[in-house]
DNA sequence: TTAAAGTTTCAGAAAATTTTGAAAATACAA
DNA sequence: TTGTATTTTCAAAATTTTCTGAAACTTTAA
């Protein structure tokens, strides 16, 4: 297989799984194909690269940027603003997990306990089943959080270059 | 709060979170109302208490009986199917785990390994580039694949009843 | 300053996804 | 069988999400 031919595919894989995944697919083909290349990639080569329109460009680098997932470079001389991809999948995995967990994991957890506590005669089984399935998902949403955390954590100090490179 | 003010806004945050993560916030909303529900609900019920349409309905709940958590039950002298949810919540996880992996990790790989091997100098630089990424990905997809197997398998024997208990 | 290069914004258009509802299919009782 | 209750299907409609492109804005060099 050639390397373009490779490379176009692995972008419209990347995108497909990213819809699966809530993730829309040129947030995640651009950052496919920033994760492939060698040198950083101006607006103008993605939009040429995955022929798509300035503002699209525009609005999904930026996301991948809020994501940690993306940077900006500038090159000496260059007016224009460059951008390249984390390339440490670990990383990469890393940043996804924690962004994900601070957005949606925390809310969860928010509205389980606002919901936890309600009113009315516990011995009826309407009220029975509704607070073990929300007690149930407390505990393990909370479980969720702490092991991410500990997770994020280790990653963040020690355990990097050490332990956890066996796993690279 | 009262039990129906809970319950809809439970059913109201599981859709809108099953949306982020790339599934139909009917069907999130469905598995929600199941969840808390303590009897088995006929597709009737489920229409009156989400305000949709019998074909939504059936489509969904097929959808959720795929995934192995819903499943049906009859009524004795009922002509009517009965819908109920698997309850215990590291199952559903369980569930959601090994059927995304069987669905997205496996594609993934399978990609992988095909794009894996280019034609080209490995000494340019943009072929190496592309190596490097697919190859890092590969392991990183591996592992992942090889941890949730373990996982899975670990749940449907011996630990179920012993270790992982602690857990839940 | 001015103007050219580059970036951002966002209303409307396009595309993708979800939902409806009625017809067809199926299951069951008499 | 036949008739009725129930489930399934699927084309079209509704909704949601994404994308475009041109105007507004910003930055920089001269």
């Amino acid at each position: 297989m050639k390397l373009n031919e490779a490379k176009q595919q692995f972008i419209q894989s990347w995108g497909a799984i990213g819809t699966q995944w809530g993730i829309n697919r040129t947030m995640a083909q651009i950052h496919a194909l920033l994760l492939v290349s060698a040198d950083p990639l101006s607006a103008d080569d993605i939009m040429e690269e995955l022929q798509i329109s300035r503002g699209n460009t525009n609005m999904n680098v930026r996301e991948l940027i809020d994501w940690r997932l993306v940077e900006k470079v500038l090159k000496a001389g260059e007016r224009k603003e460059f951008f390249i991809a984390e390339k440490d999948i670990w990383k990469v995995a890393m940043r996804i997990t924690s962004e994900r967990k601070r957005r949606e994991l925390d809310p969860i957890i928010k509205v389980l306990e606002d919901i936890g506590e309600i009113d009315g005669d516990k011995k009826d089984k309407e009220v029975k089943a509704f607070t073990d399935t929300v007690g149930q998902l407390q505990k393990f949403a909370r479980q969720a959080d702490k092991a991410f955390d500990n997770l994020i954590k280790a990653d963040e100090h020690w355990f990097t270059g050490t332990i956890l490179k066996l796993f690279k």
